[in-house]
DNA sequence: GGTTTTTCTTAAACTACTTTATTTTTTTCC
DNA sequence: GGAAAAAAATAAAGTAGTTTAAGAAAAACC
């Protein structure tokens, strides 16, 4: 727990009393590489905070082609907010890419931290408006940069990930065939 | 004012007096086609409700090329949210495409709102969600949608709009340059 | 209302990226 | 630790989308 408790106060400032409630309302849960945590068509009935390893979220399209729209990592919230909120089911997957250790919290506790808490309202708030932003710039990026420079753009907002992964879903987050990305890979050297 | 007074109910539940605060704070504005409402680097001091014409939301990208993000048009808030909300430059060119009437809203008056009517918070954070779905969805679009495709999804998200403004605009959107839709769309009959 | 400017169309040559296929390297797992 | 499976590299052929150019249509503007 002890990673979400410095979180949260390097991004609102809060009352102990305000902290500890959180921390008393989420659950430490264990998933293996490759585990599942959504399927699409499920409810997110949890949102998480990762406090180990790493999961990437992705989608079918309409022929079967996965794409992997985000990665989460340390310090990271992640879940189908959509689903989570609205209570409607899952349009995304979510799976473990490495052995990981979340935080997680449920709906009942998350309304109820919202109603309760101050600071917790401004924190979810401070994270909504971030997940807008970058998606905001990743839109733009992909209107306006070839595929290498897509690459590039992966590599520095998700510094070290590049060792961790593999490359087969760095190219489907970019946009690309693996293929591809080897050769740009290639090129640089 | 009435287009305002008639969206937020349909929204949220919002008592008489707070649904007449809100009206009070808010300033009509005329735009005439190509005025532009924000400039990149400038600050966004407001943000705006459409009630009559459309906007285009663009950046310039490393080349000098125009790439338009959104549009916007009757009933529906725009503006840079990043910059008006953390008071920094704004990344986003604002820019009206047919003669305009808005509503526009300053800070002062967007935090007065907030912290006096709950509604207003319950009503901003539904507008705030709804954007992050819908940019979402478009990254989605983006990574696993042909051109073609692409070209549909923003004809159907945008009803009547194609009828408004300039193919080179939409093809701006989509992503591609006005030949190449152009080529799709004479294939179609 | 006619001139200028912008937008749209069409077409040919070109390029960024995909597809398919084969081989090599790395990882998984009993 | 060795067999099987998955991932990565390389290369050739194919395709979606771009670029350039030039003419036609529509819109903008004294």
């Amino acid at each position: 727990m002890n990673e979400l408790a410095q979180h949260i106060p390097s991004v609102v400032s809060i009352s102990d009393e305000g902290l500890s409630l959180i921390l008393d309302k989420v659950v430490e849960k264990q998933y293996a590489k490759k585990a599942h945590l959504l399927q699409v068509k499920s409810y997110a009935r949890e949102v998480f905070f990762i406090t180990k390893g790493c999961v990437r979220t992705y989608v079918f399209d309409l022929n079967g082609v996965e794409h992997n729209i985000t990665f989460s990592m340390e310090n990271w919230w992640f879940g189908d907010l959509q689903s989570f909120i609205n209570c409607t089911p899952a349009s995304f997957n979510i799976q473990a890419l490495e052995d990981t250790t979340v935080l997680a919290i449920s709906k009942k506790n998350w309304d109820l931290l919202l109603a309760k808490i101050p600071g917790f309202v401004s924190y979810t708030r401070t994270l909504f408006r971030n997940t807008m932003f970058s998606h905001e710039n990743r839109i733009l990026q992909n209107l306006s940069f070839t595929a290498e420079e897509r690459y590039h753009y992966f590599l520095q907002q998700y510094p070290n990930l590049s060792q961790r992964i593999s490359q087969k879903h760095i190219a489907s987050y970019v946009g690309i065939t693996p293929e591809f990305l080897s050769m740009i890979r290639s090129k640089k050297r």
